[in-house]
DNA sequence: TCCTTAATTATCAAACTTGACAATCAATTG
DNA sequence: CAATTGATTGTCAAGTTTGATAATTAAGGA
């Protein structure tokens, strides 16, 4: 009947821009106007095709844990039947795949989240599944190793590559990122020997 | 000849006021006025008493900074002869002596340099002290083990304990504490065996 | 072409944040 | 007590951020 509505498209495209600073400023710091200006739009478009800044926030945070479930899922699904934790490794602390703004965004949204119950609740239940995901993977693989053990190593593991995409913005990749991948796999290889 | 000065005094409880604040909402949350509330002063002292906006960002990075270093080099003059590495870590994991909002400061900080040259530099270099410290102790303890290695358990160590901190604000500590703590002193222990 | 629908732009008011300064109050010394 | 120095308070202007709405423009169908 008339214009072809390109509201989903546009409504992305402001979520991305908003993704990029809030992993910049922090929730707080990003701002409607640098977000309308990283989207290359006005800022009134921002209004117009997601809401007011609180729905904004709120829109950011069901997109991220929507796409976060779902690109885990995806990875699982394409790892390898044996040695998956190992490949996990190999695939989190790959600079070629890795995605330093991911971390930076759940980061960033669990400070905010300190001021706001409702989405505490949702960034601790994020973590919980990140985290038992990893532990579901190394339990496959080392079947014989004893549940605090793996749990250990799940938690050292998520750790290690947090911290990593965390400083990525401030530190030189390589200097942290070798030995932190080095410290993830010699955590795994301590599994291997009996306890 | 005139009232006393308690200038230094106001400084410092408005600098801790600040730096609860930035832990909390990001420096760019932290706002002049959140701040004297949280001191309990009204916001013109903040002014009079450290000067404007950027001079407090500047105070809180260089008493950070100086502290840091000073904290580090007394909690290393405590640690015994021997055994100096699982100690730290005893001290790093637990919850009786750790300080979440230090790696929240340092995260807000390092999060916020990646808009000024001249800050991130000091926090590289604040980052690269804290693993290269972390490193010497491992090494007095280990002095069999490879460089390598240790780098890789130091990276690991510190990449565990700031996550803990770091995520201390939004998850229950007891559940994500003792696996990272179990994950610190496996990788410690991985350095035992001759490679 | 004209109409309809939606995107885009322009613009304004309200709230918040910061910077700055004058006026007032408090405490110590002579 | 008086004078002096500094802490404290009150206040205002400028700039920024957000919320909201009216006006305009663009794209397709009848």
């Amino acid at each position: 009947m008339a214009r072809p509505e390109i509201k989903e498209m546009r409504r992305e495209q402001i979520l991305d821009a908003f993704e990029v600073c809030v992993a910049k400023y922090g929730v707080e710091g990003a701002t409607l106007a640098k977000t309308a200006e990283q989207a290359g739009l006005a800022r009134p478009l921002v209004r117009h095709n997601v809401g007011n800044r609180e729905e904004l926030i709120n829109a950011l945070v069901e997109r991220f844990l929507a796409r976060s479930r779902q690109e885990m899922q995806a990875f699982f699904d394409t790892l390898p039947a044996n040695d998956m934790a190992r490949s996990a490794v190999d695939w989190l602390f790959d600079p070629q795949y890795t995605d330093t703004q991911f971390v930076q965004v759940a980061y960033a949204l669990i400070t905010f989240s300190a001021g706001d119950a409702g989405m505490a609740k949702k960034m601790r239940a994020w973590l919980k599944n990140f985290q038992e995901s990893l532990n579901n993977l190394i339990v496959d693989d080392f079947p014989q190793a004893d549940p605090q053990s793996i749990s250990a190593v799940s938690a050292g593991i998520m750790g290690i590559y947090f911290n990593v995409e965390t400083l990525h913005a401030i530190s030189s990749p390589d200097s942290l990122l070798i030995p932190s991948k080095k410290a993830a796999l010699i955590l795994l290889t301590s599994l291997e020997a009996p306890k």
